[in-house]
DNA sequence: ATACATACC
DNA sequence: TACTGGTATGTAT
């Protein structure tokens, strides 16, 4: 078999290249398969394209055989239990098997090539293409026996088939006999749902009862019916479900029909030998995967491998295996299908130039908003996708927290986006929105809803403590303001926090001139609902770690540095100073006083626990750091003096190395940290401005609660001056602040004093903190909590 | 939430 | 010379 394999690559190397159209379609039966991949493998051999697919190829290769090995491994009793799990789900989808429904599919016959013969019958009965010689979308029935169809380049269509005549695309066209499609589908399904422009599915049972016409008298109707409207001729397929009635409307292609009837036993005789890859869903991929890894090729083998797939694939894939294999689909007619997205993009011949790809960023923008006004959507979230010269596909997305459609904000982002990628060499750029403001159950979600620094920006939380302490600018509470804190945040974050270090030549987006009053926000997202979140992991991302990050990333070159002295500083237990920490504690072990202790602070720690210990013992040495900070003045410090440090540091860190218990090394960026090591790093750095407000989103989510109590504790001492302002889910991080702010969806339901809340037994508070309590009476109970 | 892959026309 | 464009969804992190 391998050697077979292998000679064929060597002996007839385009059998190797697996292309999307060299599958049987209609009207491909007498095409010489062989010859036709040969064009194609030697039409592309070579090229970016194939050096291309063959990546993806050895992927996917890859991907079959960890799935093998997978297999492999899998014990007898595995197998089994896994089989005892499939047969039991096949039971229940039998269950739900829904024989009620009629489903037609039409499908158009080659409709757009049709289109343009129509409008120009000269074409008639010639091997045409719609397309390019980039790119073609339709073949006609005469140019597909030469091998010629939809999703190959014009060019090597042009190889199989000289004489073929290339029409150029026109959507004006194909959306006009599309409609007329659809006026005629109307008539007998007026929720008919059009999959695309020449395909739409029918629910045709009212009809057929209605009329007392069988299902397949309704579809030499319905395909009359379209001729006579357009002149264009279709196929159709009638099955129980829209699933199979997609795979019988291909199977009389073209000017034809098939119909399953409404019967479980023609159903799984249909199902039995059909190649499960004319199964809607089942891409080259997958069959290739199937194929290779557990022998399946048809549908019925679904069923007899129901075990094994269960096994490997997620709960949902192996359901929709199940599906095929028992030739179940979906019967509804959905109410309502919403938009989820909307996008735009273009081809250009790949480019580094800067210039070039902004001014294809700024056109896409455009029409992308034009679309998007157009169906009066606003979405939150922005994706840009490049294509680069090598044809690797790159998106990077932001989810912002307004809704936008205009031009501006949509390029504003885009750019930001495409700017963090440079330099790069495209050939492709494209835009989409996403998270549209009516998804979900079509009711506009609430954009008014106060986010956190909404709320505080917009000083309705000002009652208290915090009046006291808050003065903002007065452009700082304008709209403006509260849009770019909202929406820039991964970049304006760190713009606030370490606004010393700023490249200057940044836009200044935050309007702080005096630098007096500085906000920290690390986490802009609305809260998580309160209840089960304490045991729950935090929704709401941390950003905290991705600052440090970025940071390292796009800072300037001390700035860089700055931070790399501090990382080795912090993980090789180098001595600052003479003092404690420093002096007995050359290495981690020495902190632990009886291999129990904390030498420091006295908290009580097992030797088991080992990265909590080392997140513990990094606390204190934030701690030394911050306080060498202070004492030198860390403005004062030029970024050379901080060299020499770095100096110092790496040759003593040299011979640490040698000890046996020496902790790993910093990778570059401090890559190989734990993010709780990150955490308390960015705690640290942010400490030592000793700003008059400190906002802390979830600052401590990665610590063992333990040391995090510590840190609580510490944070205490260090802004006993400051308004400090703790988003969190731990309730110690919480309970003695003077205000606390309980938020359910994204609602703020309690606003008090911790002391007043808990007086009622019922707030949403006490219950919280019960909760807790209730969840940590079996654990320690150092929090001292009333 | 983000990135990437797959699929369909 | 030359391998699209638009949308949805699944999978992994």
């Amino acid at each position: 078999m391998a050697e077979s394999e292998s000679s064929e690559v060597t002996s007839r190397p385009w059998q190797s290249y697996h292309t999307v159209y060299t599958n049987a379609k209609a009207g491909m039966e007498g095409v010489d398969k062989e010859k036709v991949q040969r064009i194609v493998y030697e039409m592309s051999k070579g090229s970016k394209y194939f050096e291309n697919e063959e990546r993806k190829e050895a992927f996917i290769k890859q991907k079959i055989e960890n799935m093998r090995a997978r297999c492999a491994k899998l014990t007898a009793a595995e197998i089994s239990h896994y089989q005892k799990v499939a047969d039991k789900r096949i039971l229940e989808l039998e269950a739900t098997r829904d024989l009620t429904r009629i489903w037609l599919h039409v499908d158009m016959d080659a409709f757009y090539a049709a289109v343009e013969t129509l409008s120009n019958p000269s074409l008639k009965g010639k091997p045409m293409a719609v397309g390019g010689m980039s790119m073609i979308s339709t073949a006609n029935y005469e140019a597909r026996k030469f091998g010629v169809r939809a999703a190959m380049p014009g060019f090597i269509a042009r190889k199989l088939c000289p004489q073929l005549i290339f029409v150029p695309t026109d959507f004006k066209k194909y959306t006009y006999y599309s409609d007329l499609t659809r006026k005629v589908f109307q008539k007998y399904d007026a929720n008919f749902m059009a999959a695309s422009l020449d395909e739409g599915y029918l629910d045709i049972t009212n009809v057929c009862k209605e009329r007392g016409m069988t299902s397949g008298e309704v579809a030499e109707e319905l395909r009359k019916g379209v001729y006579e409207e357009t002149g264009l001729t279709c196929s159709a397929g009638v099955a129980p479900n829209r699933l199979l009635a997609k795979v019988c409307s291909d199977i009389n292609k073209p000017n034809g029909q098939f119909i399953l009837p409404n019967d479980r036993m023609a159903v799984m005789t249909f199902i039995s030998s059909l190649p499960i890859r004319k199964i809607g869903g089942i891409g080259k991929v997958t069959e290739h995967l199937l194929r290779d890894v557990f022998g399946i090729t048809t549908c019925e083998e679904m069923l007899q491998k129901s075990g094994i797939l269960g096994a490997l694939f997620s709960p949902s894939s192996a359901d929709f295996f199940l599906c095929v294999g028992l030739g179940l689909g979906s019967t509804n007619t959905p109410q309502v299908r919403l938009r989820k997205s909307m996008s735009n993009e273009r081809t250009f011949l790949a480019t580094g130039d800067e210039a070039f790809l902004y001014h294809k960023l700024v056109d896409l923008a455009e029409m992308l908003s034009a679309d998007m006004k157009k169906e009066a959507l606003c979405g939150r979230t922005l994706t840009l996708k490049m294509k680069t010269a090598s044809f690797e596909i790159r998106t990077r997305a932001v989810t912002l927290q307004k809704y936008i459609c205009s031009s501006e904000d949509i390029l504003k982002h885009a750019s930001k986006l495409l700017k963090a990628e440079l330099p790069i060499s495209l050939r492709l750029i494209g835009l989409r929105m996403s998270q549209f403001n009516e998804d979900k159950d079509g009711t506009p979600s609430d954009p008014t809803q106060k986010t956190l620094s909404n709320f505080i920006v917009s000083g309705v939380a000002t009652g208290r403590n915090m009046d006291d302490h808050i003065s903002f600018d007065s452009d700082l509470s304008d709209d403006h303001f509260i849009t770019e804190l909202k929406t820039d945040l991964p970049i304006d974050n760190h713009e606030i926090c370490y606004n010393d270090f700023r490249d200057p030549l940044d836009s200044n987006e935050v309007s702080d001139p005096n630098n007096s009053n500085c906000l920290l926000i690390y986490n802009n997202d609305e809260m998580e609902k309160n209840d089960g979140s304490l045991n729950s992991k935090s929704k709401a991302k941390v950003n905290t770690p991705e600052m440090i990050g970025h940071t390292l990333k796009s800072y300037e070159a001390e700035a860089s540095q700055l931070v790399k002295i501090d990382l080795d500083t912090m993980n090789k237990r180098t001595n600052l100073s003479d003092d404690a920490v420093s002096s007995s504690n050359q290495n981690k072990q020495s902190l632990w006083v009886d291999d129990y202790k904390c030498l420091l602070c006295g908290i009580e720690m097992p030797s088991s626990f080992v990265e909590e210990r080392q997140e513990h013992s990094d606390f204190h040495l934030a701690e030394r750091l911050q306080k060498e900070e202070s004492d030198s003045n860390p403005r004062s410090l030029t970024p050379k003096k901080r060299f020499i440090q770095k100096d110092h540091i790496t040759s003593q860190s040299k011979r640490k190395k040698k000890h046996k218990s020496s902790p790993a090394d910093v990778a570059e960026d401090g890559e190989n940290w734990s993010m709780g090591q990150r955490q308390l790093v960015c705690l640290a750095r942010v400490l030592l401005q000793r700003r008059k407000i400190l906002v802390l989103d979830e600052a401590t989510t990665l610590v063992d609660t333990t040391t995090d109590n510590v840190i609580q504790w510490r944070i205490r001492e260090e802004t006993s001056r400051c308004t400090v302002i703790r988003v969190a889910h731990r309730i110690p991080t919480i309970i003695d602040n003077d205000l606390v702010l309980v938020l359910d969806e994204g609602k703020v339901v309690e606003y008090d004093s911790p002391t007043e809340l808990l007086k009622n037994n019922s707030s949403a508070f006490s219950k919280l903190v019960m909760e807790f309590k209730r969840r940590s009476s079996s654990g320690n109970n150092h929090w001292g909590l009333p």
